[in-house]
Order: C-alpha cells, then sequence, then structure tokens
DNA sequence: AAACTGCCATTAGGAAAGCTACTGCCATGA
DNA sequence: TCATGGCAGTAGCTTTCCTAATGGCAGTTT
C-alpha cells in the first residue's frame, strides 16, 4: 500500500493485461510482481484484478483504483521533472552591492528569507556608497544591486521607499508645524543646518541644489546620522535625513516631513546590458512575489 | 522516493515546519523522520526543507514538490475511499432466470464480462420456460429474469432483439421470395408446416393467433428448433422460427423475413415492486454501459 | 556564565519487508 | 499426451528502514 512500486505493478498489470509482462516491464520477477499485487489486494480486501485464463483484466473496482494509481505515478513523475528543472538553481553566488542603510534594514530579511528559499546560493553583499553601485554593476564585479530612483524601466525589482523628513529641536519655530503642513525646503535651507551625509552623495545638500537652492548657515557637517540627531538635540540647527534612518527614540526631536515630500525609491537592478543569472534572476523572482512589507 | 510513508513525512513537515512533530503525527520515530527526509533529498539530489533555527521550512524548489507529493497522498485516499464504497457488491448472489434461447446465446458473453468485473458476486442461472420468468420475479425466487418484449417503463435493461424468420425447403415456390419482399404470415399459414415450439409458449401458433390466423396444415410439432430444420429440409414443410435459432449451416433451406417483421425484444427486468440489490445494480449497470454486440 | 531547552543529525543494531530462484498447478492448443 | 503460457506458493536471503541512544547547535533562562 505505501510502496510505489507496487502501485507501478498494478499499472503495469492494467496495462499489459499479464502479470509477467508487467513484471518485466518494471523489472522484476514474475513471483515478486504477483506478491505484490496480492499484498495491495490484501491490504485493500478487494480484488483488482480478475486472473482470467489468458489475461488479468481489472474488476470493476480495479478500475477507478488503477486511475487513481496512475494520478499517483504521474505525480511522482512530476516531482521528478519539475527537480530536474530546478536543479540548475541549486547551487551558485550572487554578488551584491548595497549603501549601508540599505543594507543593515531592507536587505536583512530579504536575504534571510532568500536563503531559506535557495539555501544553496551563496548571497555576498558589498557595502559600498550609493555611487559605486553602478559603477561596479557595469564592471560585472556585481551581479545586483541597490539602485536609489532607478529609470522606471530599469531592469530589476522595487525594494522600498522612504521619504526625506526634516528633524529640529523641540523648542525650534517651526516645530509647530503640523505633519499635515509639512516645511518647505526653501524654509529648511534659511535654518541654521546640521548637514548629515550618511556617506552617500545624495543628502540635503545636494536636495537643495536640485531644487535650485543652497544650505544658507552650515553649522555642522557629519558623516553618521544619528550624529546629527544629537547635534539637532542640542539645538546647534536642524537637519534633513531619510525616514529609515531616525532613531527609535525621538525624544526631544520633532520629526516633520518635507513638502512637497521628496521620497527615495530603492530597488535592486541588475547590469542594464547583461542577461541576470539564474539565480539574480530567482532573486529577483522572490522579490516580485514577496515584497517586503518594509517601506 | 517509492515509499509513500516518506513522501507522508514530506507533508507532514510542510504542515508543521518542525520534524519532531511532523514525526509523532505519522507516528515514528524524529530520527526515522529526519532519515526519511534525507533520503528524499539525496535520491532527488535537492534540498526540499531548510533547517532554520527554529522552524523547518520549505525551500522555493521544496514547494511545487510538496504539493506533487499532497495529490499523491490524495490519490491514495482516493483509492481509500472508493474502495470502502465499493466494498458492498464485493460478495453477492443473482438467481437468474431466463428461457433457453437467450441463456445460451446472449447470456454467455454477459455473464463472462460480469463475472471477470465483479468476481464475488455469484451468478445463479435457472432454466426456465418463458413464462414462468415473471412468476418466479414477483415470487423472489430470482433477482432478475429475462423477459420478452417488456413493458418500456420496466426497470431493467435491454438485451437484444431478433426477428422471426419464415424457412422454407429450397425447392418451394415461396423459396424464391427475396429478403426484401418477405413472406407474410398469412401466407405462411397457408403451407404444410413444421411448428417448433423450443419449449417457448410464444411460437407459430400463438403468433397467428395474435395476427388473428391459425396453422392450416400442421405436419409436424417438435420442440427442438434443430429438429424443424431437419424436417424442413426433408420437404415435410415450412416453419417459423426466431433469427437466433437459425443454424450456422443453412444448407438446403431458404431463410425470408417474415413481412410485416415480427421482433422479439430479450431484457433483463427486475421484479417491478422491489428495490434489486446492490449486486443486481451492478449487472444492469454493466449492461447498460457496454451493451452486447449480439442482436 | 552556566545550565537548560528545543530541534536536528548520526550511529549501531535489529526487525521486517520485499525480492529472487524454484517448484507446482491449471488451462489451452498442437 | 505433451508442450506452452501464465499464475501462485515457498524458502531464503538481501535490503530497507525503523528505533534507541547520543551528540551538537542555537537560543533562552537562571
Amino acid at each position: 500500500m505505501m510502496n510505489l512500486m507496487h502501485w507501478r505493478m498494478v499499472v503495469a498489470v492494467a496495462d499489459t493485461g499479464n502479470i509477467t509482462r508487467a513484471a518485466e516491464r518494471v523489472g522484476m520477477t514474475q513471483s515478486g510482481a504477483s506478491q505484490a499485487l496480492a499484498l495491495i489486494e490484501e491490504t485493500l480486501g478487494v480484488q483488482l484484478f480478475s486472473r482470467e485464463n489468458r489475461q488479468t483484466l481489472p474488476t470493476a473496482i480495479g478500475l477507478p483504483v488503477i486511475e487513481q494509481a496512475r494520478t499517483m505515478l504521474g505525480a511522482l513523475e512530476n516531482i521528478r521533472s519539475t527537480v530536474d528543472a530546478a536543479k540548475g538553481i541549486q547551487r551558485g553566488t550572487i554578488r551584491l552591492a548595497s549603501f549601508p542603510l540599505v543594507l543593515t534594514t531592507f536587505l536583512p530579511p530579504l536575504l534571510r528569507q532568500f536563503n531559506r528559499l535557495y539555501p544553496g546560493i551563496q548571497v555576498v553583499a558589498l557595502e559600498v556608497s550609493d555611487d559605486e553601485v553602478e559603477t561596479l554593476l557595469s564592471a560585472g564585479l556585481v551581479d545586483v544591486g541597490v539602485a536609489l530612483n532607478p529609470a522606471p524601466a530599469r531592469n530589476g525589482c522595487r525594494l522600498g521607499r522612504d521619504a526625506w523628513m526634516a528633524v529640529l529641536p523641540g523648542s525650534h519655530p517651526l516645530a509647530r508645524r503640523s505633519s499635515e503642513e509639512g516645511i518647505s525646503l526653501a524654509e529648511l535651507v534659511e535654518q541654521p543646518f546640521v548637514l548629515a551625509t550618511g556617506g552617500c552623495s545624495t543628502n540635503a545638500r545636494s536636495l537643495a541644489a536640485d531644487a535650485g537652492l543652497q544650505l544658507l548657515d552650515v553649522r555642522a557637517e557629519v558623516r553618521e546620522w544619528s550624529s546629527a540627531f544629537t547635534l539637532v538635540r542640542e539645538n546647534i540647527g536642524v537637519t534633513l535625513v531619510p525616514e529609515m534612518t531616525l532613531p527609535a527614540n525621538c525624544q526631544g526631536l520633532r520629526v516633520v516631513p518635507v513638502t512637497p515630500r521628496i521620497d527615495r525609491e530603492f530597488a535592486l537592478v541588475v547590469a542594464p546590458d547583461k542577461e541576470p543569472t539564474v539565480a539574480v534572476r530567482a532573486l529577483l523572482g522572490m522579490l516580485a512575489e514577496h515584497p517586503l512589507s518594509v517601506g
């Protein structure tokens, strides 16, 4: 009953109408075949075949049983073929370039899930600054990279987004602004400013430049976002940071969105002119099916 | 791979996400479960589950495989239930009443086929004269009987038909009649006649009476059809017999259909007021699905 | 830290399943 | 009557496979 080989026998007998020939079809002795059949019939408590003089033909009960046996064996065949087809993505390596923030926020759950689904594929993550990603991609030094605001037609898959937020000391006059109102970039650049870059080329200064403005009163320029928050708390000035960098504890800080809203869109992208490997396709496919809940 | 118990393990692990619990669900040791899983994965050459810290979750390849495993087990379940449902018609007895001609022509292939499909059901055939069938049926002494020209609404299943044929010596004047023209009953009853009954109450004499005629010149009256043919060959007279009784060798005889054609319709019928048993339903069902090629 | 817990892999040993080789039986056909 | 084709039954052996016991690993609790 629990041995698929026996069911293969059942089907073979149904096909050939002959236990002996069925036996050699599945590579067994006639004796073994006879026993297998008898065992199944005994376990079911039902006669599946009637042994005629020259032929062994299915009984009325045998007919539907044989059909089900066929589906069982068919499913096994399906397993074999899907596995054979999928063996290509069993092993492999993906080199991934990302800048720090995304590497520590979006990527961990993603890579964890990916590693669960494709345990044989190793993902090597490179931490680089955001403007290096494209260089590494086109040089073929990495297979996939995290891009900021990629072209819509770009080959890849969306990771998530976050918005730039103004961070002010609680006592700052602009701190009364509601989240709905927001603070415009033009207002912000006039304030005493703590410039934080997070090591990214896209930062408050470049955003201002994009809008045709400039920071008028930079009181400090730091690399670590966390340093900026401390300085803002100390009333050195205001700052402008991506939402995701905000600390869990915003005590003493007022966070107001910039208006009009300025978003950063993250995506996993591949080199534009290269065919991605099976492994990379698996990664992008997984991301497309199960978008991250973050962002 | 060929052990369904192992596939049950695979599904159980997929369901519980835990080898240990899966093991106890299918009634095994954790060790056995682990080995079974490992064996399948090794045989397929593919990892189906990734052993996380707390959970054992399917890989990307594992997911479709598990689905197929489910259909395998589902098919096995179907086998179990169809067999359970069909066990009622495994054993049983059918008492069948038939008159000789049908018993030796229509019934043998039918019963042979039935015995192949339902080896456990014993068919006891009673040979009786045609007018006894209904008596036995309503007395409950038989389960099913062969009826001649049954009412259309009668519960049962058609067996076949044959036509009454005039049989003449080759030298007889009417022997020139083509098969298309035929011979009318009125013409026939005027000839010197060999009356054959085959033990049936429906015979040439009763047919003539039904048509408001009578046999005018009966030269012999025999029970066996074969006797009648011999007498016709000897030029004693003509006769009227069912088509099916004709011998294989019609040398010296001319066989012409009666016009208008008179048919006998055979059917397997059950007692009108009783619910047929499962076994009888099986017999009628088989007959309905595979009508006999005869007639 | 250290002990604990939940979960899995591994090993050895033994029981049972299952296959093979062989024999015998039965029906059919030459 | 013998030869043939087809199946069932038996003994014995191989292989599979399950259990029991042990150890390792990663969190968790004390």
